[in-house]
This record gives C-alpha cells, sequence and structure tokens, in this order.
DNA sequence: AGTAATATGCTTACACTGTAAGTTTACTAC
DNA sequence: GTAGTAAACTTACAGTGTAAGCATATTACT
C-alpha cells in the first residue's frame, strides 16, 4: 500500500485513466521515451505498474492517449475568412505543441488512431480548405503537403536539439556550430564548411526557417485556386 | 558452437562488421524495429548475441549502421544544368529507399551522426543548390525545406501502410477506405466522410500526392532565384 | 445492516531485453 | 611450439511488459 495514494483512514485515492495519461505526459515531457516504462510511472503515481492495466489497455493504449493529450493542445483553426491564417495558426501551434512535448511528434506516424478528438481535427482542417474553396482533391493533397512539411521540420529539428542536450540559447547553437566546423576535415566538405561557417557567425533561426517553408507552401497552394 | 559458423574442420567462418549490419538491415526490412534483439540477430547469424558487441559497440551503433546502409541507396545528384531535376531524382530516391525499408526512416531523426557517408551526402545537395545560383543561406533552407517535405510525407505514409498489413494493392487500399467510412459518425465529420467516399471510389494516389508536393515546392524556390 | 458482485490495487511470475564480466576457443606472429 | 590477441561463448544481472491470481475497497441490492 502506497501512502501516497491512501489517507490515514486506508482509502484510496482512485486513479483515473487522465490522470494516468497525464503522469505520462509529465514523465516523458521531462525524461524522454525512454524513460517511460510501466513501473517507473507506477512509482510517480504512488501505485504499482500491474494497476496501470485497470486504466489503460496496455503501453500502447498508454502512449495513444499521452499522445492524444498533446494533439488536444493544437489549435483547431476557425475559418474566418483568410484559410492561410488559419493553416498558418494551425501549423504554428502544432509545431509549437512538438516543441513542448518532443517525444510526441516520434509516436505520431506509428499509430493509426481514430479517436474522435484526432477525427474532429482533420474534419476541421479539411473544412477550413473547402470553405476556402479547394476542391475536394486539392483540399486533401493541401493538406498532406503541409502536414508533411510541417511534421517533418519538427522531427529534423528535434535531430539538433538532440546534440546538445536540448538547449535552446544562442550561445549553445553557436557553440555547436563551431564543434561541427571544426571537426570538418578541410578540403572534403566545402558546401558544408561553408554551411557551419555561415552558422557560427549568425546563429540558426529555426523559426524563420519554419516559416520560409510555410510560407513558400501556402503560397503555391494560393496561386492553384 | 554453432554449425551454422563453423566448418567439419571446426574453422569459424568470422562475422565481421558488415555482414552483421546487413542481416540487421535484412531483420529490420522483414520484421520491423520492434523484432530486432541483439539475441535475434545473433540467432540469424548463427552465433551467440554477445559476439555482435565484437563488431558494434552497442544497439545503437548497431542502428547507425544499419541506417547508413540505407542512406547510401539514396542517389546522391550530379549537377547536370537543371537543379530542379537533381532535387527531384534526389528526393524520389529518398522516398523509393524509405518505402523499401520504412523502420529507417524513424530512425533518422533519433540519431545524430557525422559519418562519412552522411557528410558527403549532405555536402553533394548543398553543392548542387550553390551551382545553381542560390545563396548560401538560401540553399540551407531550401534543403531544410525539401528535405522536411520528403521525410515528413515518408513518415506520415508509413501511418497509413500501417493499417493495413502493408499491402500496397488498389483492392486493399480500397477496402481500408470503405472501412474508415463505415466507422465515421454520419454526421459528426461531414468533411472527412466526404474524402473517405472519394479514396473509396478512385483510390489512394500516394505517388501523386508525393510529386504534387515536390512540385509546387520546387517551383516555389525556383521562384527565388 | 449484511452480502454478493464488481472494480481496482497488489503480488508473483514469466519471457524477453541489453549488456557486463569472465571463460573458452581459434588465430596469428614469432 | 608458445604467447598474445581476437573473437565467440557462457553466466549473470537489472530492467521491461504483462498474465494470472490474490487482496482490498466500493457499489448495488435485499
Amino acid at each position: 500500500m502506497k501512502k501516497s495514494e491512501k489517507n490515514e483512514a486506508g482509502i484510496r485515492s482512485p486513479l483515473a485513466r487522465d490522470s494516468v495519461l497525464r503522469a505520462a505526459v509529465g514523465l516523458l515531457d521531462e525524461s524522454g521515451i525512454d524513460s517511460l516504462s510501466m513501473r517507473a510511472l507506477g512509482k510517480r503515481l504512488g501505485v504499482e505498474a500491474m494497476s496501470l492495466y485497470n486504466h489503460v489497455s496496455n503501453k500502447e493504449d498508454l502512449l495513444d492517449g499521452a499522445l492524444d493529450l498533446v494533439l488536444e493542445e493544437i489549435a483547431i483553426p476557425a475559418y474566418d475568412g483568410s484559410w492561410k491564417t488559419a493553416m498558418r495558426e494551425r501549423a504554428v501551434s502544432a509545431r509549437l505543441a512538438f516543441k513542448r512535448h518532443p517525444w510526441a511528434s516520434g509516436l505520431l506516424d506509428s499509430r493509426v488512431s481514430s479517436s474522435p478528438a484526432r477525427l474532429r481535427y482533420y474534419d476541421a482542417i479539411l473544412g477550413v480548405l473547402r470553405q476556402a474553396g479547394f476542391t475536394l482533391p486539392l483540399a486533401a493533397r493541401a493538406y498532406s503537403l503541409i502536414d508533411s512539411y510541417v511534421y517533418g521540420f519538427c522531427r529534423q529539428s528535434l535531430n539538433m536539439s538532440a546534440s546538445g542536450e536540448d538547449s535552446q540559447d544562442g550561445d549553445s547553437q553557436e557553440l555547436r556550430a563551431q564543434d561541427f566546423q571544426a571537426q570538418l576535415p578541410p578540403d572534403s566538405f566545402p558546401h558544408l564548411a561553408e554551411m557551419a561557417a555561415l552558422a557560427s557567425k549568425e546563429g540558426y533561426d529555426e523559426e524563420g526557417d519554419f516559416e520560409f517553408g510555410l510560407d513558400l507552401i501556402l503560397q503555391g497552394l494560393e496561386s492553384l485556386l
């Protein structure tokens, strides 16, 4: 019996699926995907690992639920006359959510889920595009294109974060670029060396990169209307 | 002593790093990332798991090496006057490689590597863009944009494959779309329902989707030159 | 109030995982 | 032939997810 889950009278403070999922998100945010085991989570909640199975079917179900909590943080755009603004807001929102929960994007593509929250989310995106005048096939393609880009960008930017203790400040990014530059054999990779020198001097503008790509895509789609 | 690794005279056929990695790729291709354990791989090679550690430092090193083998399958474009053709070929080549090795793209973003093969690869891409007249900052952004899209697209298309036993023929894709449609509450998600009906009728043209996005991006980049 | 049924937390156990540490075998160089 | 080394094998451990059974708390019914 865990004291943290029982008061003096011996009453259990019951787990619920939601609290299990929220604790999982907390643990994932703090220590990443590899730190999540049923035992670690159980310990965090003051119960034994097997108790979690009263609330989630298995670890996969747990991860699905945790992911859904993150997806709920992504703004569902309302169409207010500008589909580009709506899609931009949603893309930025998604990127921020994935940045807050770096583990989440890695789960997105390895699970197929038809939870109501996700269906609502997809429907709303399609709705914005349809209202803006996209044909159904074009709406589907636009959606796929934007999503692929946003998602791919987020995944790739994790690569950079992972190489430097998750530090996001400019100093450590400059240090990284300098380290990288120092590692390069002088003449083998001229273009890479060039780019590393630029990054070393000016720093890496991740947000600028993201916006650049997003704008280009949105403009390209607009030209098809 | 494993018979498969010894002939009658008791001579060991020695493992080498390359054969270890190739066997890993084979296992990953057949059965996916979750099937790869050191013991499973050792068994496949006719040795004990611990013997693998003479050739790879640890499991991470093994996965890095396996990924490098896949990346070597991606064409390094030569600049022959058309940067768009070069970038297209490379994007298509990457997509095909990831399609052949569905597990690979999932590894790409969780590991940071500076193997010579990868540096050569990145340098060649940047080289094409620079030769085409892209400024250095623009080349970096173009590269990031295209890569994010290609990578994100591949990851997302795995989502669809995963829901249907990796079957790629039209029949099972139509079945999936119909199943999906049947699951939708009638009026809750009108746009999704609409799209599911379309996919059910016409099938899912994944390659068309990919080309559409790629073309749009390449055209958008061209307009910046 | 008492009791049966149910929900839920705990315990034991198992098969599996990566890999440390030590042992054995095969190979190489002298 | 022998010493040294590379590499394969063995034993063991800590950790993983979770099946099955047990114990406890809660709820519903009479």
